[in-house]
DNA sequence: GCAAAAGTGTTTCATCTACACCCATGC
DNA sequence: GCATGGGTGTAGATGAAACACTTTTGC
């Protein structure tokens, strides 16, 4: 059996609003966070969702994206991966909407999110304390998820989150906090060093024991890895 | 050098018009091949493009992919496979519309595909005899053919191309087919013959040297392969 | 009977995984 | 000096790729 149409069909879509939700995950407390924002306003009043918003008439999706990511964290240049175009028909209680969701990973900068316009709050969340999530949002959030780590086994995207210079445990933490699972340490070492963009500085962390060796990225190779 | 927007700014996306286009692909003469329409009016009159169409108010995206499968082909439960959503601001001459693209993998029907309403003709073409496609629909299918073989290698999307009972080598071929590449027999039969959803019928195809036996798939069970 | 295709197992190789010892530093 | 963490190499398992011979059938 086929599903019933209403009997409005027309050959265009010009009431469809089209929205970036935007899952954008960052580290605090050496844990993996993603941001949410909780609306003020109805539909989902008081519920936490992606932050996310319209895209303007002149813009791409992923400029939206981009718009999105710089008013909440103030980060640009920070590359934004497309998921999915979420498009079922009630999805949104009110109107038509169809969303695509983005997914980036930051580092938090030091001012706090602010949260404006249709939203009271901002919070980085960590994922195994997540809220209930308005909209369809947390199947949004979970197919981000899996896109991120998928992403992150084929290529080196996390590098950006660490500082100028960190040693090889400080980079296997962030790995670990992303994937959500323990990596050998040996293993890891071996994996990262085998790409050529690390550089060791000969230069020792000072204040932590055993004297682990400082590296720090050639951005240039880097940049061949990723592209 | 940025491309030039037009002032005309706004906060909502009523004047965007929503499409999908599908790469629809599908075997003739042994070969993959994927099905092209030709425009019979302005824009990129004459060009041939993608079969797509513009979604309707009260259907998803998918049920549009879906509805142009069955319009040109003719099948239906065919899963669609959404790949990505293209939004550059003038990929569409004229106006403002933002496509999300789909692929599917068919046996060509025995009827050819009907060219209607903005179209005057339709063909099965060869991947490596492609024409210049119209719009950005080259991208756009160079990315749906990434994808197919990218989800072929991990899961067995092939066998409802085949007829009910067939050979080894016949499997084969399809694959290479899509994947554009040969492969080894005897690592194939292993990888395929370890899924459990092959049933040997224990008779043998005449006519064939070598006298092959022939298989059928066990539905049931490639359904759970499949999900 | 001979040419062409089908059926079958083993070896090699690369990759991933698991694991233990010595060395450097902080306290 | 001792406890903690950093640095290093190897052996085993697992999966992918290469490869040759025998059997069956069409002609």
């Amino acid at each position: 059996m086929k599903t019933e149409y209403s009997p409005r069909v027309t050959t265009d879509s010009h009431a469809v609003t089209l929205t970036v939700d935007c899952a954008i995950f960052g580290f605090a407390d050496d844990s993996l966070r993603v941001l949410l924002v909780r609306r003020a306003v109805e539909p989902y009043r008081g519920d936490w969702v992606l932050p996310g918003g319209a895209m303007y008439q002149n813009e791409t999706l992923e400029d939206a994206a981009i718009r999105v990511l710089r008013d909440l964290v103030n980060v640009e240049d920070i590359p934004m991966h497309q998921v999915a175009t979420y498009s079922a028909v009630n999805r949104h209680p009110v109107r038509r909407v169809i969303t695509s969701s983005y997914f980036a990973l930051v580092s938090p900068e030091d001012h706090d999110p602010i949260a404006r316009e249709h939203l009271d709050q901002a919070r980085w969340c960590a994922l195994n304390e997540l809220p209930e999530l308005g909209f369809d949002h947390r199947i949004i959030l979970d197919d981000a998820y899996e896109a991120l780590k998928q992403e992150l086994r084929s290529q080196p995207l996390a590098f950006h989150l660490l500082p100028e210079s960190f040693t090889l445990k400080e980079a296997q933490e962030v790995y670990e906090a992303i994937l959500g699972e323990e990596l050998d340490r040996r293993n890891f070492r071996r994996k990262i060093l085998s790409y050529d963009f690390l550089i060791n500085t000969a230069e020792k962390k000072p204040g932590v024991k055993g004297g682990p060796e400082l590296y720090r990225v050639d951005d240039v190779k880097l940049e061949e890895h990723m592209s």
